[in-house]
RNA sequence: GGAGAGGUUCCCGAGUGGUCAAAGGGAUCAGACUGUAAAUCUGCUGUCAGAUGACUUCGGAGGUUCGAAUCCUCCCCUCUCCA
């Protein structure tokens, strides 16, 4: 029947279902009152820099699109303040109302490239606790324990590792809790790091007499150094925004051991077309050729496979043989004759003079493929030239 | 409120009056090797300078001293125990 169908897609890639019975009933209902299911993901608006790892959770929730629910995506622009305590944020300052607006736009802007804006609902946190009462937060926070809260491996950790731990960071679970009641959800989506604050929002739910929200949580997607979970702090992802080219080339960094990962989770290719993948690269075949599938899927499911291929051309030119890349920056110089360190200091490759001084005597820096290790070395430009700096900073002059 | 411990460069962490721009490790960056993989080896990693110099940095502000990350005073912050 219908059901299983939706269970087993809606089950793919995913972690952990809190309760997949639950979860049966859900779509029971939805069936039997036509009425469609409304799935919840939070983020928070302090940036708007979307990467592959939080559009894992979306998939899912364009998946339950597909099957005619709808996407509810709040606007955390309350909890930004404290900062999510799963992660190592710190604290912040409030955020202006434009700028919580012009952040949210922007990220939304990058998850309409998953999901369908027609069956999506944007609501804000400000919309329910602006209008709050202080008699309201203490009936909320009455609802929890301290001893569920230290039950809970953030807190506890941070406890006894002796770490700094705000009062107002146990509220984070409480505030993404009311959301759901806010909204009404019926599922929450999320990585499984946000357990916890979910299962706040299933207790939230149960104690307004609501029926509980079922939880998925979708796997963690590791970073492109291979170790960490893909974060901006880490400088380890692959982001909506990156230009095909840089699409191309961070799938190509990745290491080897995580390309089954990102099949899995940064595609959308079936899971049987996983599955021989697999087998590919069990049978020992060179795995960079995988990789290059895999880079080539992702820049597709963003931008084209004409723009993936043009990725792949250039990135074979650049890497593979060695040449020089066809689209390099122009740098604009007057004077004929320029100290190198300044020139890659003006031109933006190095930040400070010491920067690109080190740079130069580790032979990281050549002009039309001539290296040049003198850190005080002054070079005659004409129109035309390039200069290298490292594998992949380029930059072409161009005299006025 | 009382008693004690502590705040060091991107991170961890050594350093208790000069030899400290500050050990060691991690991370980053670069070079070699490669497949912009991993592993490995090498080098760099405060700013400016460019022969061995100057300036800024060790929670903050003052002070002692020829000289302070190191000593003193006050302040801020964190942790532990007691109430």
């Amino acid at each position: 029947m219908a059901n299983e169908e939706e269970l087993k897609l809606i089950s793919r890639g995913v972690e952990e279902i809190i309760t997949l019975e639950e979860l049966k009933a859900k779509f029971a209902k939805a069936e039997k009152t036509g009425k469609p299911l409304r799935i919840k993901y939070g983020i928070d608006p302090t940036g708007y820099d979307v990467h592959l790892g939080h559009l894992v959770p979306i998939r899912k929730m364009r998946q339950f699109q597909d099957l005619g629910h709808i996407g509810v995506i709040i606007i955390g622009d309350f909890t930004a303040q404290i900062g999510d305590p799963t992660g190592r944020d710190e604290s912040r300052l409030p955020l202006s109302a434009e700028q919580v607006k012009k952040n949210s736009e922007r990220f939304m802007e990058q998850l309409y490239t998953v999901l369908k804006k027609e069956q999506t609902e944007v609501r804000y946190q400000s919309e329910w606790f602006d209008k709050m009462g202080m008699s309201e937060v203490i009936r909320l926070m009455g609802k929890f324990t301290l001893a569920q809260f230290m039950a809970h491996q953030t807190f506890r950790q941070r406890y006894e590792q002796g770490l700094a731990l705000g009062m107002h960071e146990i509220l984070y679970p409480v505030l993404q809790g009311y959301d759901s009641v806010a909204v009404n959800s019926d599922v929450e989506l999320g990585a499984t790091e946000q357990k916890f604050n979910i299962l706040c929002g299933r207790d939230m739910q149960h104690h307004f007499g609501m029926e509980e929200q079922v939880a998925i949580l979708s796997p963690i997607l590791i970073g492109t150094d291979g170790v960490n979970k893909m974060g901006k702090s880490l400088n380890n992802y692959i982001a909506v925004f990156d230009s095909p080219k840089e699409k191309y080339g961070k799938v190509m960094s990745i290491p080897d051991n995580i390309i089954l990962n990102y099949f899995y989770y940064a595609t959308t290719l079936p899971e049987e077309e996983i599955e021989k993948i697999k087998k590919e690269l069990e049978s020992g075949i060179n795995p960079m050729l995988i990789k290059k599938r895999l880079a080539r899927e992702i820049v597709t499911l963003y931008h084209s496979a004409e723009e993936a291929s043009e990725a792949e051309l250039a990135f074979e030119k650049q890497f593979t043989f060695k040449e020089i890349p066809d689209d390099i920056p122009d740098f604009a110089v007057n004077e004929s004759s320029y100290k190198l360190s300044k020139l890659l200091v003006d031109s933006g490759i190095c930040a400070t003079n010491g920067e690109a001084k080190r740079l130069i005597q580790s032979g990281a820096v050549s002009l039309n493929g001539e290296k040049i290790t003198a850190f005080d070395a002054v070079v005659n430009l004409k129109n035309g030239d390039i200069i290298r700096a490292g594998k992949r900073n380029y930059i072409k002059i161009k005299k006025i």
